[in-house]
DNA sequence: CAGCCTCACTTTTTT
DNA sequence: AGTGAGGCTG
């Protein structure tokens, strides 16, 4: 036990110790945040407070459940099954299973991933007959989620316009068609869960009994539905709740834009009586001046629960920032930059390329690819979601479930058997009138939809009894064939990717098998069949992208999809005001602040060397667009900064000789060019100053002489200008 | 009914 | 630039 405790700091001490009550833990940064999470349950098991089966832990990724569930073991000699360690999906689609009687489920439900559920909507808006134009597909979805995630029925909405009305009895015939078809989305998963406990007294009882400690990691990631999901299972209400031990850190609230309410901290903190809050500041992680550098940045947030990061190491080196001309010298620079520090030593895979948005990877991707520097792009397709996986999986969802309609128009005609549009809305149109499922609709139909459609229904039931001995695997290789698909790539010019995928298909459900059916002392068995479970284990884990990821390689991905990461090197590109911090983030309500943690999220990556560059002009969606340094660089004090360009009339810091004269030199042969126009020393693509709106770059220019307009970019905020040159006095910058 | 072409879209992302 | 969706033609 002692050695549990060993190497504590004493907030980390205090917070894995901490009595069986509510607790909140703000862990900064490279605080040791998994690790206290993973001490905590480790102590309350070894102490004999708690049994393994009364525990709960909840986080948001798949991969932070696994990581905790290997430190565990690595921390107790104990079977970790009998906990309840999951994603909140994962775990409310364990409960689901296992109640889906109560739950009015079928037993064999599946669920619908995002674009599964944009398909069920957009086909719903087309038998209902809504004009599509007036209530887009995605912003229905978007709608939908949200109510769900407020855990609001619709019944529970409240509508003030006829548009939200109409949407409100949407939402209400797109539940009916998902109870209709036994499907979930993801939302309902958790509202279902939520409703069930709430209405169910002997089933919450049971599991409030039961779950004597709850933790939470990245509680500022939590919405609404799933704050009140925790507090109904922890039995805040009863006399005798449960201890709900959270972890997370504000100043990490990244996901706002997709419904996490960094409010539920506050909330917590005042509901379940948190008595003192533990913060754990000591950063073990960056040197002195990368963390200087954040909490600069992150200082000028308003809303913040306030927390100051240190560290006993020394300051380290300066940040290096690079000002290219354009995105293609950004990119030669920095992969001659990782070319030398992996001369010096540095490993590839110690090395990250972050960005604000994937579309900018192309140009780092191209550099680094034509130099022959190995990398690897985080954040792509993922396995689960590939169209001939989805396929696949259709094929083996109508097996389990017939009465999905998603899973059956998406494969009905394909590979194309002659079932054309004229006969699926025949089929639809009896579906309506007989109130039915499509696969049962099929035996209404006469003539030749009929006899098309009815030899498709007829493969799938020969399907099912084919493979009804068979094991996972082998059913896999049997449709694949059977449906046609591994023809149908086989034919494909550019098929032989999707094939190997296919068979990767059969390899995962082997995998599937051994892990899910070893049979662990003690533990329930979870419910469905091998099938089902297999589906919804695909819906729910969409797959590691990150296959191979220890090869040494350098790791691109977006600030997003970086935190919890840490890296040697990091460099932080395209630090562009309206590219990071996003444009579009200035309209929205606390957007602003929400990109500043993004960039607090990105520069406490680094342990070691952090790099910051910009491009003043960038290629995107198929333009140039040109651009003024991120206001970030204002809010970071100059003396950690060290610009590897020179800044003319910076205003702060000092001017620095260009240690790369050549490249810059080079690359400005590669600026983007434009007719020559007399425009009084001015040109297309130069920085210059206004008096009113500050710094901005030259974008375009109409006229010349005396007449000259240009057009202005002044960054997010004040946009775009357009100025006469003999009016506006601009100053060259 | 199926293949081809044009058109609009494009922040971040997990389940 | 690259993709997906919808419309048109064979």
């Amino acid at each position: 036990m002692s050695r549990l405790l060993e190497n504590l700091n004493p907030e980390q001490l205090a917070a894995v110790t901490l009595p069986a009550q509510s607790g909140l833990i703000l862990a900064g940064a490279g605080s040791g945040k998994t690790r206290v999470l993973t001490t905590r349950i480790a102590w309350l098991l070894q102490t004999g407070q708690v049994s393994q089966a009364g525990i709960l832990a909840v986080t948001f990724t798949n991969k932070a459940a696994k990581e905790m569930l290997t430190r565990l073991g690595a921390m107790l000699p104990i079977n970790t099954r009998g906990m309840w360690i999951g994603t909140f999906h994962g775990l409310c689609n364990r409960f689901l299973r296992a109640h889906y009687r109560e739950a009015a489920l079928p037993q064999t439900f599946q669920i619908l991933d995002t674009a599964d559920q944009l398909a069920a909507i957009k086909r719903l808006l087309k038998v209902l007959n809504v004009d599509d134009e007036k209530f887009p597909p995605r912003e229905l979805q978007h709608f939908i989620n949200g109510n769900k995630e407020a855990g609001f029925r619709p019944h529970a909405v409240e509508a003030w316009d006829d548009y939200t009305r109409r949407r409100v009895e949407l939402y209400a015939e797109y539940d009916a068609q998902c109870q209709r078809e036994g499907v979930c989305d993801f939302p309902e998963l958790l509202l279902r869960a939520y409703e069930l406990l709430e209405r169910n007294e002997p089933i919450r009882r049971h599991y409030q009994a039961r779950f004597r400690h709850l933790l939470v990691d990245e509680f500022q990631d939590t919405n609404r539905l799933q704050y009140l999901w925790l507090k109904l299972i922890a039995g805040h209400a009863t006399p005798t709740p449960a201890a709900v031990f959270a972890v997370g850190d504000d100043d990490q609230s990244i996901y706002g834009f997709r419904g996490a309410e960094v409010g539920n901290m506050r909330d917590f903190e005042r509901e379940f009586q948190v008595p003192a809050v533990i913060r754990l500041e000591q950063n073990y992680r960056s040197h002195g001046n990368i963390l200087d550098a954040a909490n600069a940045i992150i200082a000028n947030n308003s809303k913040r629960l306030g927390k100051n990061l240190w560290t006993d190491q020394g300051s380290g080196e300066p940040i290096r920032v690079y000002e290219a001309v354009a995105d293609l010298d950004e990119a030669r620079w920095i992969v001659e930059e990782i070319q030398q520090l992996v001369r010096e030593g540095a490993a590839r895979s110690d090395i990250a390329l972050l960005y604000r948005s994937n579309a900018q990877s192309r140009v780092l991707e191209h550099q680094l690819f034509s130099l022959g520097i190995p990398y690897r792009v985080y954040g792509g397709l993922r396995f689960f979601e590939r169209q001939e996986i989805k396929h696949a999986l259709a094929y083996l969802r109508l097996m389990a479930n017939p009465d999905d309609d998603t899973a059956f128009v998406r494969v009905v005609n394909f590979p194309t058997r002659g079932i054309g549009a004229r006969s699926l809305e025949q089929l639809q149109d009896a579906a309506r009138t007989y109130n039915t499922s499509l696969y049962a609709a099929v035996s209404q139909l006469a003539g030749k939809p009929a006899q098309a459609i009815g030899a498709f229904i007829r493969l799938i039931e020969e399907m099912r009894l084919t493979t009804r001995e068979l094991r996972l695997p082998e059913m896999v290789d049997h449709i694949l064939d059977a449906s046609g698909l591994r023809a149908h790539y086989k034919a494909e010019r550019e098929g032989e990717e999707r094939l190997a995928n296919l068979d990767e298909l059969i390899n995962a459900a082997t995998n599937f098998i051994s892990e899910d059916s070893t049979p662990a002392e003690g533990e329930e068995v979870v419910a469905g069949d091998p099938l089902s479970r297999f589906l919804a284990h695909a819906s729910l884990e969409a797959g590691e992208h990150q296959a191979d990821a220890g090869q040494e390689a350098v790791q691109l991905m977006s600030v997003h999809a970086a935190k919890g990461l840490e890296f040697d090197v990091v460099f932080i590109t395209g630090l562009e005001d309206g590219l990071f911090p996003h444009e579009n983030s200035i309209t929205e309500l606390d957007g602003l602040e929400e990109e500043r943690r993004l960039m607090y999220v990105a520069v406490t990556r680094a342990r070691k060397r952090l790099y910051m560059s910009l491009a003043q002009s960038r290629m995107l969606h198929g333009q140039t667009r040109f651009a003024i340094k991120s206001r970030f660089f204002e809010e970071i004090p100059a003396e950690l900064l060290k610009w590897l360009t020179p800044r003319v009339q910076q205003g702060f810091g000092a001017v620095h000789t260009p240690t790369r004269n050549e490249a810059y030199a080079g690359s400005r042969a590669n600026a983007p060019r434009q007719a020559n126009r007399d425009l009084g020393g001015f040109r297309i693509g130069q920085s210059v100053r206004h008096a009113k709106f500050g710094s901005g770059v030259i974008v375009s220019a109409e006229g010349s002489g005396a007449d000259a307009r240009v057009q202005v970019n002044f960054g997010a905020g004040v946009g775009m200008k357009l100025l006469a040159l003999g009016v506006a006095k601009l100053e060259a910058e």
